[in-house]
DNA sequence: GATCAATGGTACACCATTGGTTCACGCAAC
DNA sequence: GTTGCGTGAACCAATGGTGTACCATTGATC
């Protein structure tokens, strides 16, 4: 495995390489000199050379075989995105549990924090959540609503964390438990407390804000836990 | 975070850094000059240079790489976008808020609900943690104190956090920062607040267990920002 | 099939650069 | 004086690059 940082000499290099597949000097399947050649033509040594042409192997663009040479590969793919399953075993009741604890917390940050484009973004996600028809799109600007909120924390973590509530949010667990619990008449409740939320968050009101979050979370889980 | 504890040149350094850093006279992933350079050119000596260093570090401005230089580090909202879920890039400025956030709370918790079992793992990682030689170790048996703590809460997601948190504390970033702030002395103030602690969890005093965390992690924090 | 040159893979010692640490001293504020 | 910040200098430690030697595999040639 090679580091993830390389040097400037040995990144030259890669800027070099790159520059010379993009623009067609070497093309796919083309071998490249052997590395003692190319690093003297390079001007580096085969050791630095080597940095190099394992980053751009690694990512993709070369080729190597023992005895044959390095070769050009084709175009890279993309490549499947691997979804990191932290928190996916959690149950409702303890990621509840955790909720209560940060996102108040969240909230009060966000009201000290929050630029007017956080402002906007989060009162745009709240009207979306209001005027949403179905569970599905409620779901939806629902979580946009608390992701926004913990972006204008502009704290890095918490925003992870956020996006991990949120992908447990989606499992069917969890939307099953939601879809149970969530009558009309909650959903104006639900559609009130947001209200209030943003009310506060706008006066940059930190107090307020973490206890609207807290009254907010303690209702969803009362009503998630309540009912069979 | 404490602006207190560096002087007056120290913070126009960093005043002037963060400027250049918003104008794009630095640019994320650019190098700059080396401290001894950079020193004169601001006309401060190479000491009070490394402190706005320093700060810009824990702060997630910058990266330093001992026989390598210090970077610009991306910015935060850019960070955020591109490696979701992921705990890894948070800086330690960050990552200390939301551990004061959580931590406080989940000793608490884990004052109630802990086993007996429980006591006796966080009682042989504090008493491994106290005969520790050397930085590492220490670091060892710590992680595993407080990750025994979260064990004891009995949530699958604050267990969950915690090993993320202990992961991160693995990376070189961060074990620089601490062997850095680290001195005998202060080993030994976190030696006597994790007994503290212990004996708050074993009173099942989850006011006490709040506390003594709330003031741990606040030395530890003040100790990582601000020592040079 | 055996041989051998070509080529990539690995390891090590050495050096220059660069951040990390420590110490002694001066200076200003309280 | 005492305290805390800034300065200057010396030294330590890690990193990246270089140079060299040798190993492992390939593929053409005999």
């Amino acid at each position: 495995m090679n580091k993830d940082i390389i040097g400037s000499a040995a990144q030259g290099v890669v800027d070099e390489i790159l520059h010379r597949i993009k623009a067609g000097t070497l093309t796919s399947g083309q071998q490249l000199p052997p590395e003692r050649v190319l690093a003297t033509e390079l001007g580096v040594a085969r050791n630095t050379l080597r940095k190099a042409l394992s980053r751009l192997e690694a990512e993709g663009h070369l080729t190597r075989r023992i005895g044959a040479g390095t070769f050009v590969r084709a175009a890279v793919n993309d490549r499947m995105g691997s979804l990191p399953s932290r928190f996916r075993s959690a149950s409702p009741a303890e990621l509840m549990e955790v909720r209560l604890i940060i996102e108040p917390q969240a909230a009060a940050m966000a009201a000290s924090r929050a630029t007017s484009e956080d402002f906007k973004a989060i009162e745009t996600a709240y009207n979306n959540s209001l005027t949403a028809e179905g569970l599905g799109e409620f779901e939806h600007w629902d979580a946009q609503l608390h992701l926004m909120v913990f972006r204008a924390t502009r704290n890095s973590v918490l925003i992870d964390y956020c996006q991990a509530i949120n992908t447990i949010r989606n499992e069917p667990e969890w939307y099953a438990l939601k879809k149970r619990s969530l009558t009309p008449e909650l959903r104006r409740v639900y559609d009130r407390q947001h209200g209030a939320l943003v009310s506060a968050l706008r006066a940059r009101d930190p107090e307020q804000a973490r206890l609207c979050m807290s009254k907010h979370l303690t209702t969803v889980r009362d009503n998630l836990m309540g009912v069979i």
